[in-house]
Order: C-alpha cells, then sequence, then structure tokens
DNA sequence: ATGTCGTGGACGCCACGA
C-alpha cells in the first residue's frame, strides 16, 4: 500500500480528522502503521490535544485548538521548531445572526506553521463556505487572500496542506452537475488556488489507489464512500523545487469501525 | 447525495456544522 521510501524521503500528510478525540484509536493505530514524519491534522475539534501516544511514539506536537469547532495541528518526528499559531492579518468571522452582542469577528483556529527538518509547513482549514450566499463565503475568499501574503513572505522549501475546501478541477468532485450553485468549485475560490500556484507552489495529485479520481472526502451520509461519491478537497501544495517521489491516498483509513470522513493523504518528498 | 457523524448544552434530545 505505502510502498517504499528511499533514505532521504521526508514522508508527509494530511488528514482532516473529525475530532482528534474520537479519532484516537485510529489515529494511534495509524501512525504506527504509516509512519509520518510529519502529519498535519484538521478538524481536531478540542482545547487539549490528546498527545500522550503520539508523543510516546516520538512526536513532538504543535496544536492550535480552542473547543468545539475547528482546531488544527502539527506532529512531527524530525523536530517542531518556529511554530505559527494562526497567521498576521488572519480575518475573524462574526456571526451575523448575533443581535445582542456587537458582532466581533472571533479569528477561529484554523492554521498553524512550524518548521519540521528543513521544511517549512502549513496545516490549514480553510473556511467551509456554507453558500453562495452566506457571509462565510466572502470571509473563505478573504481568508484566503490573507493567507496568500503568508506564503509571498514565508521561506522555501514549503508546503501548505490541509481540507482546503476547494476542488480545484471539475474532474475533483463526482459530478460537477450535481455542483451547480454550490460552493467549493467556484471560479472564485478556484482563482485563490491560482494565487498559489502563482507564489511557486505546485498541486502535488496523489494517486487515487482505486477508481480513477483521487478523492479525499467523501459525506458521511447516503453511502458516498462506496459509490465512490467523492472530492478531493485536501490538498498538498509543494513548493517547486521539491522532489515528489510518491503520493498516495490511504483509502483504507475511510474504511471500517469509526472513520473520519476525509481520508488521509501521503507524501514522500526529497527537499 | 441529503440515508451520518461529532460536539456540547441541558440531557436522555436537540441545535448546529459539515
Amino acid at each position: 500500500m505505502s510502498g517504499e521510501r528511499s533514505g532521504q524521503a521526508l514522508r508527509i500528510a494530511t488528514w482532516n480528522v473529525n475530532s482528534v478525540t474520537a479519532r484516537l484509536p485510529r489515529l494511534n493505530e495509524w501512525l504506527e502503521l504509516v509512519e509520518p514524519d510529519v502529519l498535519c491534522l484538521q478538524e481536531t475539534k478540542t482545547a487539549r490535544f490528546p498527545s500522550d501516544h503520539a508523543e510516546a511514539l516520538g512526536y513532538e506536537i504543535a496544536h492550535h485548538g480552542d473547543g468545539r469547532w475547528n482546531g488544527v495541528a502539527i506532529l512531527s518526528r524530525v523536530g517542531l521548531e518556529d511554530v505559527s499559531l494562526g497567521f498576521a492579518e488572519q480575518p475573524g468571522y462574526a456571526p451575523e445572526d448575533d443581535e445582542t452582542l456587537l458582532a466581533v469577528p472571533k479569528v477561529e483556529a484554523r492554521a498553524v506553521g512550524a518548521t519540521c527538518g528543513g521544511l517549512r509547513i502549513w496545516s490549514l482549514y480553510v473556511p467551509n463556505g456554507r453558500s453562495l450566499d452566506s457571509p462565510h463565503f466572502p470571509y473563505k475568499l478573504d481568508w484566503l487572500d490573507r493567507f496568500r501574503d503568508v506564503v509571498a513572505g514565508e521561506p522555501r522549501p514549503l508546503v501548505v496542506t490541509g481540507d482546503f475546501n476547494i476542488a480545484p478541477t471539475d474532474d475533483d468532485v463526482w459530478d460537477i452537475k450535481a455542483f451547480r450553485g454550490s460552493t467549493h468549485v467556484t471560479p472564485d475560490e478556484r482563482a485563490r488556488l491560482s494565487a498559489l500556484l502563482e507564489l511557486g507552489l505546485t498541486d502535488v495529485v496523489p494517486r487515487p489507489m482505486k477508481y480513477d479520481k483521487p478523492f479525499t472526502y467523501y459525506d458521511y451520509r447516503a453511502g458516498m464512500f462506496h459509490k465512490n461519491m467523492g472530492m478531493r478537497i485536501d490538498l498538498v501544495y509543494a513548493s517547486t523545487g521539491i522532489t515528489v517521489q510518491d503520493a498516495w491516498i490511504d483509502r483504507d483509513a475511510r474504511k471500517g469501525t469509526g472513520p473520519s470522513d476525509h481520508c488521509p493523504v501521503v507524501v514522500d518528498l526529497e527537499l
């Protein structure tokens, strides 16, 4: 499944776990099975990362989480330095339906950066956008605009990875016709991906492992996984100069008891 | 595709987000 990596390779991965607390048994067994050097997590959904097992396996952990929603982390066994919890000018979100309080934007726990074994890496949980007419949609676009400015100033080699909540092309959803009028596929969102590519990043498209499309997310409902009705929204953007040995999606992590609705994406690279 | 999860507050269900 995972193939062989050369001695110089750095194995990085990204995984939206949909609660690290609920996923802890799956996460712990996965760390021992796949042995990533650096693992970026999204939607930890907790203020306190359950770190005991990962630390026993030799990982250092940078976690940015503040409770029930969001939460991102970087686990590294090749060093963890210069941790950034969020980023400069990161926009907040003000709930529009709160008439009792001043609408103070809340900066959410959606980004963490660190330097691991000579690689600068960011774990992102990009705002979902909800619907085209929701205030969350311009928030999503603004958030990505501001993060672009961060990428422009970051050192190389650089990897920006996580749950982008954007399908880069029409082929990255099971049926583009089902997405008419929806978020995740609009030109506005894809323009933000293009803006990252223009800064010298490359979309590392993983091998699909099964079927023809490398989907990373399947809704829990309606048997979407078994019908292969998924989306590629968990992305790995690597700076030019990084050599990719292999990139694959771990569909097995979406099977069995108590899976996340997202699959991990694993990339073996040389800096 | 709308069939399921996860969280936490006030519970043995509901609201919310995805």
